[in-house]
DNA sequence: TACCGAACTTACCATTTGGTAAGCTTGAAA
DNA sequence: TTTCAAGCTTACCAAATGGTAAGTTCGGTA
């Protein structure tokens, strides 16, 4: 029994992470739940109104994966690393939300808005700081620990708004198998790269 | 002296990157070069055929970047790194390339399109190969080297990407820094992760 | 000189778009 | 029983969009 607006904006977040902003009319959103687009209006004022919304839901979703759990402070390589597979669990649950954080971080090359700077902002540094609690790390530079940060989100990232077509060109076999072990391998990367600082 | 057409082109490729396809008019296109839209639509009879032209252009020059040297078959590990590093280098030099090919990602989902998976397939092929000519990684599954491949990547264009957003978050300082040594970083991680196999 | 095709332009058109305005229905409160 | 607001709908509109049709200009060629 989920209200019409929450409908909205699921059927929104779907469709826009779909086809990107321009590519979809508010039409088409109401029509999908089989009202007029008058309706989303209503609940909406403007279609980018309903697009912040959007965004805003992201967000804060995104941001109750950040729960630091109490063994966190003692094994904070540990704590990074489960952080960042949340993540990884979490874009591949929903690849609709990363897929739209990723349409955002492409259409905002220059308008660096507000929204996307506001969330992203905060994320990253929450990461860099977990990064930099970790021993071998105390000492790096903002700008290394940031750069190491991104490769990580890259790699998720990518990897999660890639896999339809990665289906297309391997083949359901070859990436059924990737799919069930890219947690692992993940994993392994990020060991990797956090112990490659070790002095 | 370069053509109309390539110059339509070349302005096509900038817009469709920064606003994506259903975000940029032939109309604006062609104004941009002090044209009317029939001009355009006298080289590319539609939209969809200037979008596809845009993307062959770019397939093409991508393929470029994979010469392989002389040294290569004496050293795959270098060869693999240095190919990627290159492609980090042409990444950060041409983002607008970059972010046309991850849009080209997100929108077809579903569709998987030819222009796309044609490209992408045989590109990843060859990195797969590559990663497999490395001694500890002879015997390793496709869908294991996929996902390496996929990650170091995903490290590559999503940083590529997010450059403008990350100079807004964390100013022109920490960002000129980060820039500076991104590959440097790189070349450690893929260091770090082909090693990380080592029996 | 006549002709031709390439590279454009001006006119025009049907459709889609985001948004406004005004009304209808319904359940709950006064 | 009236009132009222929430949640819709139908009607409408101006602007923008992709595309067609029919020229115009002009350098080269027969």
């Amino acid at each position: 029994m989920t209200s019409t607006r929450e409908r909205l904006l699921t059927e929104a977040e779907r469709l826009f992470a779909e086809r990107g902003f321009y590519g979809v009319s508010i039409a088409a959103v109401s029509t999908e739940l089989g009202l007029t687009k008058q309706a989303l209006l209503h609940h909406f004022d403007s279609k980018e109104k309903l697009y912040a919304e959007v965004l805003k839901r992201i967000s804060a979703r995104l941001g109750n994966l950040a729960v630091p759990t109490d063994s966190d402070n003692a094994n904070p390589q540990q704590a990074l690393t489960d952080y960042l597979i949340r993540i990884a669990k979490n874009a591949r649950e929903e690849p609709h939300q990363m897929s739209l954080l990723i349409r955002e971080l492409l259409d905002n090359q220059e308008r660096a808005d507000i929204v996307q700077s506001w969330y992203l902002g905060s994320f990253l540094k929450e990461l860099i700081q977990m990064l930099k609690a970790i021993n071998d790390w105390a000492d790096a530079p903002d700008h290394v620990a940031l750069a190491t940060i991104m490769q990580f989100l890259g790699a998720i990232n990518y990897y999660a708004v890639s896999g339809p077509t990665l289906k297309g060109i391997f083949g359901n076999d070859v990436y059924s198998a990737l799919d069930d072990q890219f947690d692992d391998q993940l994993e392994q990367l990020i060991l990797a790269a956090i112990s490659s600082r070790a002095s």
